[in-house]
RNA sequence: GUGGCCGUAGCUCAGGUGGUUAGAGUGCCAGGUCGUGGCCCUGGAGGUCGGGGGUUCAAGUCCCCUCGGUCACCCCA
């Protein structure tokens, strides 16, 4: 537990506080990804952060994420609620809720949260962006959601990273694979241990992803989930590969992907990082979850999504060295600070005219002495001083310093705002400095 | 949940085999230049050495516990 001075107040294990300037950075990306989103014509869903633990139930009895990881707990009414640990259960509950019309298409950012000891790139609170469509059966869709998050990792600057597609089969031939999968495992269950022997029996696809060399080595005999797709699956898949060939997206099949969640159909995929070295290199990955609706109680709606955790994405970037804070932060560049020499007050008018113009513009506080003020001016990364000085009052007028290029000039009073205001509208015209 | 490594100013780190008032760089504040920033010089503030217990004449240093960080397993974004 911890005691109340030395650990109760700082952030909790796994989690993180985000500071300027690295928190313009992450409002720099979800901008991107709504942006791209709405250009592919999926809107915003906000969903709440916790639900009724059922919703999440349906994520699957025998995965890690509900057993033993989900943030759950009663609340003063008696409800079982858990803090969402991923973010398809939500949205899919929220469509089977308010039934809107098909196709639905909607994307989300949004902490997610899981009780897991942390590492480097796994957080108990992390943060996903992500899409949802619903009501498409259509492999185009497959397509179309994989193009988005590719074009999205492309757009940060992104090179170093792997697309794994599979199939997981259909409610028809998934039962067949497992069974036959099931059949040849176990009579290795013994000499593997009890927690390989519980898997086998519990979720036995999800021994395909192991990394335990022995069990490696005994699955690449193993039946493969491609050989026991049904037609339609089948076809389904390959128009899906087809249709990535045909946007030149690269990909490569690997048949023993299975995903940690167990609503998945069909499509699965992933996308690694080789810029991330530790284990945690999925810097994305989502699926086909074509009953997932109606096991909660909708109607039969075929769906398909992904969500992609930001925080791997950022430890990517800065591995690849795209998409810095210095380059592309949001919200940290000034275009004025005011350097006040008289102390009259007449900052504060002057502050709040630019700011209702559009300017963007700070000062020092407190008295502080010029130098000072020079300084904090310097440091804030402002385009622009506004000097408030004896000699310019006295002609009605103010001081206005490039603190790029040193230039500097005097302005009178009643131009500065809207000048300013120009300067902003019409920025930095290009090489011409001077 | 299991195991390895690590924990000294806000930050990055020095502090052989225990030994007086725990240091540097950087950042912060002030001054040199009470109207001109970035460079330079001077000064200042800032530490219960993660916390607790133990060994010892003496612990930042050795031992135990605990909290936190990190890495791996597991799992996943």
């Amino acid at each position: 537990m911890p005691s109340e001075t030395q650990d109760a107040f700082r952030a909790p294990v796994g989690t993180h506080d985000i500071l300027p300037p690295e928190s313009g950075r992450w409002a720099a990306l979800v901008a991107a990804f709504a942006r791209r989103a709405a250009n592919y014509g999926y809107g915003l869903v906000i969903t709440p952060i916790f639900e009724h633990r059922e919703v999440f139930a349906r994520v699957g009895d025998s995965t890690d994420v509900v057993r033993k990881e989900m943030y759950d707990f009663e609340d003063k009414g008696g409800r079982a609620i858990a803090l969402r640990p991923e973010g398809t259960a939500p949205v899919v509950r929220a469509y089977v809720q308010h039934r809107p019309p098909s196709p639905w298409k909607v994307w989300y950012a949004a902490p997610n949260f899981r009780y897991e000891r942390p590492q480097k790139g796994r957080y108990r609170q992390h943060f996903q962006v992500g899409v949802e469509a619903l009501g498409v059966d259509d492999p185009d869709i497959d397509v179309e959601v994989i193009a988005l998050a590719h074009g999205f990792y492309t757009g940060l600057g992104l090179r170093r990273f792997r697309l794994l597609v599979n199939s997981m089969g259909d409610a028809g031939s998934r039962p067949r694979y497992r069974d036959a999968l099931q059949s040849f495992l176990r009579p290795h269950a013994e000499r593997l241990g009890p927690e390989f022997a519980q898997r086998v029996e519990d979720n036995p696809l999800r021994v395909l992803d192991s990394k335990n060399p022995e069990v490696q080595a005994l699955v690449a005999d193993a039946p493969k989930l491609v050989d026991y797709l049904g037609d339609e699956s089948r076809d389904h898949f390959e128009r899906v590969q087809a249709g990535l060939t045909a946007l030149g997206i690269a990909f490569e099949v690997e048949p023993r992907m299975v995903r940690g969640f167990d609503y998945y159909t069909r499509t699965v995929f992933e996308f690694q990082s080789d810029a991330l070295d530790g284990a945690q290199n999925a810097i994305g990955g989502g699926g086909r979850y074509d009953t997932f609706a109606e096991e909660m109680g909708g109607p039969p709606t075929p769906g398909i999504g992904f969500g992609l955790g930001v925080e791997r994405i950022l430890i990517a970037c800065d591995a690849e060295g795209v998409f810095a804070t210095g380059d592309v932060a949001l919200g940290a560049t000034l275009d004025a600070f005011i350097v006040d020499m008289l102390g009259d007050g007449s900052s504060v008018a002057l502050l709040e005219e630019l700011r209702a113009a559009g300017v963007a513009a700070d000062r020092a506080y407190g008295g502080k002495s010029v130098k000072a003020q020079w300084k904090a001016a310097d440091r804030s990364g402002a385009r622009f001083a506004v000097i408030l000085g004896r000699e310019e009052a006295a002609a009605d007028s103010v001081g206005l310093k490039d603190l790029g290029s040193g230039e500097q000039h005097t302005v009178p009073r009643a131009e500065i705002v809207p000048r300013l205001a120009d300067t902003r509208n019409a920025p930095r015209q290009e090489g011409t400095t001077r």
